[in-house]
RNA sequence: GGGAGUUUAGCUCAGCUGGUUCAGAGCAUCUGCCUUACAAGCAGAGGGUCGGGGGUUCGAAUCCCUCAACUCCCA
């Protein structure tokens, strides 16, 4: 069979891809065997695949592939979120464009659009994870407002009301105000932005003096409602008790006085604006001040603003200074760089904003929460995530929970006309919940009217491992009871309080059980200068670009590669081209194998016996290591691991080792051998890169209808012999010293040589001679009692290597490497021989370690020996 | 302003609770090779006073203090 020279992925993924699929390799249910479960951090239904999803999803898949072919029920479930701001943006901004207007429809037609929309492009990022190889139970694929999930989240809203952890209240929030809608403060984004301090003058009310204060917001002078100072500010003692008035409308307020004034910064004296400020509200609510609301819900100013009204806030911004100028009342203005918030979701500046919102107390949720992962119930990769945790935690806040959309699951709450509310699950139910607790009540079921707005999709997105699996409406169901907890969670570090924080929360509050045992926090992708990859700065290259041009298994890899687990990757195309190399290596290394044809009359060469005996040790050595490593979600360790072991140990020097001579059979028994331990290193590497070890997996083979690599049993390290594996780092040391003199002394691989090995004959090991003899070209290889003349010498370990030379040797070069090498050596002796004659040292060290200073001394000793020798033989 | 983290080769990172001349890996670089699986390759080589300073110790990349730079989180 003609193999081609180069791997190409694109005849092979989509091949494999659906062979799984209809094999249903990817689907699970309920059995006896031990459940491995990951449910996907949902991408958001608006979203394509960025480069984030593939490390995230990458690493998940390794982990899920890696479970099931450990025999574990292995489960992975996808879905999306339904995001709500981003979607709503999208459906309004789709609406416009076929000239509807949001306002003039109902909630209900919105939906339908909205669903519509969804219907169309919500899964397109699944799909592209298909490409990806991603192994998820596609038939499980959910959505936060499916209608298992969204009666679990009303549900949970319900009860939570019930409970009295959620409450209703007039908050100083951050409103975005294009969205229309409050946003959570981890939704909020600040940023370092230069603007302008400008310093106003308030004139004292019935008297020609003034007091200037500095501020960055002119317009909202307009709803100033006091001017505070410090109390120990000489400046303005004159003034206590005083009112001055508002530039422009002559509104007259109070001078108050308060120790929160950092009298250092602007003038010493604040300009109070309870209701665009949040330190402002609480100085507001601390002296008893009226709150004036300037801001219509848009950003324009209100009619309590009384002049500019209707104009935009930054419109009003400019529109302000020139009458503040006019009026005298501008002193100066001040170039300066404050920090803002922006919203995550339309990058607009966050109005604070005093709003009626529904919050959830978080403070007594916390605590357990705070718990587990302190005592690592949960463990945390890598651990620095715990400090940031504990630090949110100890500090939380309540939960703005409401936000002013369509899109989402509606609050199920109903008023009553005169103000009453009533939580329920339903308009009817409501009203049956009504008359239950006021028979005589004169309202009907049409007095109800629900609250308009939706929660937070977080407050879905933290149900999700519990949500998916039904367990908040059926908590004892097959599923969750088998399912739950899950195993691994992998997400960004960006979304610890979003959304893992609350997972935890929502685990212990509904399931009193945690609902996963290992975070593994991925690491930001970033471009090669570091900026975080982005839609608006167009430095995030397609996934499905680079799948093409490399492959999934080569993108995987090359993600892999240099992603610890918490670090930020800076990405390069370089990164995949490696993983593509890899790929290549592998395949021209079945070309080789698959080029040989076995012969079972043909005797095992000696060699080839020690080649496998020390491969199988090397594999196994290499297996345990990679367990070590993913025993402590060191992903891009195992791999590299695994990467060396196939090429440097299987390709450089193995293959090499058992190679037949050109056009020659090779025996069966070591065909049958190699064979084996490349099965084992395609398992070993199908989680990291499942189609290309799946095809060669059937290139190996003839395998049965279901004789898949993807359902195989994965190696596991069994013990190994560490004799063959210091015989062979002798060797290798041998090989290598050959090599060199070959490069150094031009002396070509195809010109045979001999070597001549000088050791006493008890130390003597040529367990290798062989294998070296085939690696180097030797065409005699003989044990020698003296150093031989003309000859290119070496030292490995203590043994004495010579190339009897065809060429005039340098002489001069010769003893020069030789002096540098015996100068080293003894700088080596000397500083152990110094550390062993430290009293304090032999007392105080383990004797282990004296021990192993002593080994050294005595090896270096006798290296010196040799390497004088050496050079004396030369100087003779 | 408060908190956390990071700083080791040109780049990305390992180096666990001090102890092999401990200074490592991959990539990149340089040199020589189309050696009959692979130039997406093979064989060699160079490269770091472990951010600066101080301390503890027989011994410090590792522990302590301090300074500096960068990053993130919170307000």
């Amino acid at each position: 069979m003609e193999i081609s020279s180069k791997y190409d992925p694109s005849t092979t993924e989509n091949k494999w891809y659906s062979h799984w699929i209809a094999k249903g390799y990817f689907h699970s249910v309920p059995d006896e065997r031990e459940p491995f479960t990951i449910v996907i951090p949902p991408p958001n239904v608006t979203g394509v695949l960025h480069m984030g999803h593939m490390l995230n999803n990458t690493i998940q898949d390794v982990l899920v592939r890696r479970a099931r072919m450990q025999g574990k029920n292995a489960c992975w479930v996808p879905g999306t979120d339904h995001a709500s701001i981003a979607t709503e943006a999208k459906v309004v901004n789709k609406l416009k464009q076929d000239g509807i207007d949001k306002a003039s429809i109902t909630r209900d037609e919105f939906m339908q659009y909205a669903w519509e929309w969804r219907e169309k492009h919500g899964g397109i990022i699944l799909e592209q994870l298909k490409k990806l190889g991603a192994s998820c139970d596609w038939d499980r694929t959910a959505f936060t407002m499916d209608e298992k999930l969204s009666e679990s989240v009303i549900d949970t809203f319900i009860d939570l009301y019930n409970k009295n952890l959620i409450y209703r209240g007039v908050r100083m929030v951050n409103w975005d105000p294009q969205a229309l809608t409050a946003v959570s403060d981890e939704e909020v984004l600040y940023k370092e932005v230069k603007s302008k301090l400008y310093y106003i003058r308030y004139q004292l009310e019935g008297e020609n003096d003034f007091i200037t204060i500095a501020t960055t917001r002119p317009e909202t002078i307009l709803g100033d409602t006091a001017i505070c100072v410090h109390p120990h500010d000489e400046r303005y003692t004159k003034f206590h008790g005083k009112k001055v008035l508002v530039p422009l409308i002559n509104r007259p307020i109070p001078i108050i006085i308060d120790e929160y004034v950092d009298r250092k910064f602007g003038t010493g004296a604040l300009k109070i604006t309870p209701a665009h400020d949040i330190n402002d509200y609480y100085i507001g609510i601390k002296h008893k001040l009226p709150t004036i609301d300037i801001f219509n819900q848009n950003g324009t100013l209100s009619d309590a603003a009384t002049l500019l009204v209707g104009i935009d806030r930054f419109e009003a911004r400019k529109q302000i200074i020139p009458l503040l100028l006019q009026s005298e009342n501008l002193v100066k203005t001040e170039d300066y760089t404050n920090k803002i918030g922006f919203s995550e979701r339309t990058d607009v500046v966050i109005e604070p904003k005093l709003s009626l919102q529904w919050f959830m107390k978080m403070e007594e949720l916390a605590k357990p929460a705070l718990e587990v992962v302190e005592n690592d119930t949960i463990k945390f990769h890598p651990a620095k995530f715990k400090n940031i945790y504990r630090h949110w935690m100890e500090n939380v806040k309540d939960w703005c929970i409401s936000r002013q959309l369509w899109w989402g699951q509606q609050i199920p709450v109903y008023y009553l006309p005169n103000g009453e509310m009533v939580v329920a699950k339903s308009k009817q139910l409501a009203f049956e919940q009504l008359k239950a607790a006021n028979p005589e009540t004169e309202f009907t079921l049409n007095d109800l009217k629900q609250d308009e707005d939706v929660v937070d999709t977080w407050f879905s997105s933290w149900l999700w491992p519990i949500s998916v699996f039904d367990g908040i409406r059926n908590p004892e169901n097959e599923e969750i009871k088998y399912y739950y907890p899950t195993n691994d969670l992998v997400t960004a570090p960006d979304i610890i309080f979003f959304w893992v924080a609350r997972m935890i929360i929502a685990g212990l509050e509904y399931r009193n059980e945690i609902p996963f045992s290992n975070v593994y926090f991925t690491g930001i992708v970033r471009d090669k200068s570091g900026r975080k990859m982005s839609k608006t700065l167009g430095n995030s290259p397609d996934p499905i670009d680079l799948i093409d041009q490399f492959g999934a298994d080569g993108v995987r890899v090359g993600m892999l590669l240099t992603a610890p687990a918490g670090n930020d990757l800076p990405f390069d195309d370089s990164l995949c081209e490696q993983g593509r190399n890899f790929s290549n290596k592998i395949w021209n290394a079945l070309r080789l194998v698959k080029g040989w044809k076995s012969d079972n009359s043909i005797q095992q060469p000696e060699t080839s016996v020690i080649a496998v005996k020390w491969f199988n040790a090397r594999m196994n050595q290499a297996i345990a290591e990679a367990e070590e490593h993913f025993e402590k979600y060191r992903l891009s360790d195992a791999l590299m691991t695994l990467y060396k072991l196939a090429w440097d140990d299987f390709c450089s020097w193995y293959l090499e080792m058992i190679k037949p001579a050109m056009n020659q059979p090779i025996d069966q028994t070591t065909f049958e051998a190699t064979i084996g331990f490349f099965e084992n290193l395609m398992k070993l590497l199908h989680p990291f890169m499942p189609f290309i070890t799946e095809e060669i997996w059937h290139h190996l083979g003839e395998r049965n209808e279901g004789d898949d690599i993807i359902i195989t049993q994965i190696p596991v390290s069994q013990s190994f012999d560490q004799t063959i594996l210091n015989q062979f780092g002798f060797a290798e040391e041998v090989i290598n010293g050959i090599r060199k003199i070959r490069a150094e002394k031009n002396i070509p691989y195809r010109e045979p040589i001999e070597l001549q090995i000088k050791t006493e004959a008890s130390q003597r090991d040529s367990t290798f001679d062989g294998i070296t003899a085939k690696l180097c070209n030797i065409s005699n290889i003989s044990h020698v009692e003296v150093a031989p003349d003309g000859a290119f010498g070496f030292v490995a370990r203590s043994t004495e290597l010579f190339i009897p030379a065809s060429q005039n040797i340098d002489i001069e070069a010769e003893i020069k490497k030789l002096n540098d090498e015996l100068n080293y050596t003894k700088g080596f002796l000397v500083s152990v021989t110094k550390k062993l004659s430290n009293e304090r040292f032999v007392a105080g060290a383990p004797e282990e370690v004296v021990g192993m200073e002593r080994k050294k001394q005595s090896d270096a000793e006798s290296r010196i020996k040799v390497l004088e020798q050496q050079i004396k033989s030369f100087t003779i």
